[in-house]
DNA sequence: GGCGACATGTAAGGCGTTACATGATTGC
DNA sequence: GCAATCATGTAACGCCTTACATGTCGCC
């Protein structure tokens, strides 16, 4: 039940909006966790109902109203507590790696143009995870910032999602590589 | 629905029971994906129905009797659909990324406790997959493997999920270096 | 006799994905 | 007028996790 807690995490910096937090956890800046929109309606609902958030309502001129989240004492023993927690390990899970386990067996040029989009899309991620950093860290060094900025939490995810992102990328390219001299070298006999 | 795929592909280098399957995708042999002896049972019963692999009654003496499965031509057609069907990007999803996320807010003590954890957890499955990569290799180099080797799918899998590991340890090792340092200048204030 | 490995499941509940639904405002 | 963005949901289905259940064999 590690969605709520991820929730919480978000709403620790600034106040936001079920809209404003969806965009978050979809478009990437999620560097820590995944969610659908609908995932995040309805946990905020229960959030709120729990008391470990609460909400106040914004009028708005010129769009929708919306209601701002933030998290209360409650939600911050809460997040506590789970943070005390011992943590399951994580794994990988991933359509692309099954596919490419099976490469050997599959249509090389449709896994060749997967890889291919995936690592356009780990780029796309880097890039947006790299300007977020930097301004995170503002005028300072990474080592300088790390010892004495106010909030680092983020800031190390980040890193982890850049990695990540690095890793995911060079991987890609490497497997089109692989599998594109061994088409070669197919064609060839 | 990646997991029947990921089964299927399992099932591409050799016949396997139930139970070896669950051994594989449970202690991190499962370099591509995960899951758990009832997902995996339940699985191959609607698989097996589905004529996508078929399994055979193996008497034993010493041991209970076991079922080994293998895939189907039906197995391997749907594998091929599968592979060709555009992927969902992938992400992390990982409590311990949450945890860190919060790290500002939360007691640092249980968080450098975990990190160390799961450290070493990664450093375990790193030597793990080192090992395997090896012996799938064999007397080849790396690059003469990729270029001439057989059956490359797994190799490329297991690449990924080496580097993910070793991400993930060296990530675990700098956050914990970071909230070491930080609790140091706090208590001297 | 008990523990650990082998071997295979059922059942309940929670979490995530897909599809659907509604309505206002800004910009082309 | 139409599409995109803002803003918030409901419903159905399926996958994943947790807990429970059963039985054999080898070893100490």
């Amino acid at each position: 039940m590690a969605l709520r807690h991820a929730i919480l995490a978000a709403l620790l910096d600034e106040e936001l909006s079920g809209y404003q937090l969806a965009k978050a956890f979809d478009t990437g800046v999620a560097n820590f966790w995944h969610a659908l929109p609908q995932q995040l309606y309805a946990e905020l609902a229960k959030l709120e109902k729990e008391g470990l958030i609460s909400g106040r309502e914004v009028v708005q001129d010129t769009r929708p109203n919306k209601r701002l989240f933030q998290v209360t004492d409650a939600g911050l023993a809460e997040l506590d507590r789970f943070a005390a927690d011992t943590a399951k390990p994580s794994f990988i899970r991933d359509d692309l790696l099954v596919k490419v386990q099976a490469a050997d067996h599959v249509d090389t040029g449709a896994l060749i143009a997967q890889l291919t989009e995936r690592a356009a899309f780990a780029e796309a991620k880097i890039r947006l995870f790299d300007a977020l950093a930097q301004k995170m860290r503002g005028d300072l060094g990474e080592e300088e910032f790390l010892r004495d900025g106010e909030r680092i939490g983020p800031y190390l995810t980040c890193m982890r999602g850049l990695d990540f992102e690095r890793g995911n990328r060079d991987w890609c390219r490497r497997a089109v590589a692989v599998l594109r001299e061994r088409q070669a070298a197919h064609a060839q006999q």
